[in-house]
DNA sequence: TCATGTGAAGAGCTTCACAGCA
DNA sequence: TGCTGTGAAGCTCTTCACATGA
């Protein structure tokens, strides 16, 4: 990640027999925020229909992907029409989980913190940013924009009280698994992690690699012989 | 992303005929950076020869993966033993082209562009940032560690004396396919694009976009639900 | 004996092609 | 007619299993 997505990071799949639930594949979630971007903007234009085809010009997925990938979830289509965009955007919001703005707090308020939590807070309109936590009381106290920076030992008491489900971590490396413990511990289920090493956390908590430095070591690749271009 | 991921996303696969260059998958380019990492901590351990397995538990990979990656462009192996820590991290370096150190420049010097980089100056050994850039009189002429924000009237000139080839792009949306045509026309080959936005590039020209809005939105489906956890 | 390198099998994801419905 | 929804085919990547060689 960002994607890196990615490709599945361990040692063995242990996806197995979670009962009733359908197994949708990472891919398919992550192309879900897409479509959703692209029908917010239709729907800013007062666009009240759209095919599989035009989505597929405005997000570069096949046409057949895509409506592979909503039905994994339902028919929301019209045969012969095309999809209603605000009941696209609906169910979309539904299944991701975001019908409800999804509190997420920011651990590390160094550059990388201060940056990502301003990046959510300006451009994410499904998120809330309730708190960004560190342990320097230099930055302790400050605020970044309007979420306050608190002493990580608040963390399990604003976790608990806001019900913040998604971490983003942005500490160092040396302390980036002590605080991906620290937010599952607290009762966190998504870990986003910015540090250049891969934490681990305990079953039933998601966590998302993002690592800067290996995405952009292996895009150098790219970079001395031609290749493809892609996403 | 970023990861993406990773997913391919274009609309049609348009890698045909490259003549002579066997083809090699994102996802094997994106494991080798980080059995570098592994190797690089190995080699500062004394380690000298790694079997698969090992890597496998050091990486979160297959050793059958592993082995099968490395079998892409060599045997560097020795049966019977294993790998031999510095000859792997060796043609590993040469295979990604990190045996030179890369130029990379930033485009955007705002908080992201900021903490990006420093986060390669310090924490990405293989790079070397020549410059950022930015319009605002107020940061141009600022440093950011020891790297100097220029206007990006200076863009092509620095790209070519350096012989930039790799660009990180952290400007906001509404001037990054501009940032992105400009970055291309001066000859950098892949673009590294944080704004919430799919810039396009000419052929020859790698794109990844990250978009961590997306990204982050794509991670709150595992927030509702209990689901297998991944990288 | 031990671990690599690799053909074959398997799994998962994407594309194709078309039936079905507005 | 036009576009969705979907089985089937195709393709790519991963895992298995074992021959090979130090």
């Amino acid at each position: 990640m960002w994607e890196r997505g990615v490709a599945m990071y361990r040692t063995r799949l242990d996806r197995e027999n979670e009962p009733g639930v359908k197994k949708v594949s990472r891919s398919v979630i992550r192309r879900l925020p897409v479509y959703l971007r692209v029908l917010d903007n239709l729907i800013g234009n007062d666009v009240e229909v759209i095919s599989s085809r035009e989505l597929s010009e405005r997000t570069g997925f096949t046409a057949e992907q895509i409506r592979k990938d909503l039905a994994h979830f339902g028919a929301f289509g019209t045969k012969g029409t095309g999809y209603n965009t605000e009941a696209l955007r609906s169910e979309i919001l539904k299944i991701i989980g975001l019908h409800e703005k999804t509190a997420v707090i920011v651990v590390g308020a160094g550059h990388l913190g201060t940056a990502l939590t301003r990046y959510n807070v300006n451009k994410n309109p499904y998120t809330h940013v309730v708190a960004a936590f560190d342990t320097s009381p230099e930055v302790v106290g400050d605020k970044i924009l309007d979420v306050e920076v608190l002493h990580v030992s608040e963390m399990e008491e604003v976790v608990s009280k806001h019900n913040v489900r998604v971490a983003i971590l942005a500490v160092p490396s040396e302390h980036a698994q002590a605080a991906a413990d620290q937010v599952a511990g607290s009762g966190v289920k998504v870990i986003f992690n910015f540090a250049p090493l891969w934490v681990r956390a305990p079953d039933g908590v998601f966590v998302h690699n993002a690592d800067l430095s290996v995405e952009l070591q292996s895009l150098i690749y790219y970079a001395t012989k031609e290749r493809e271009k892609a996403h």
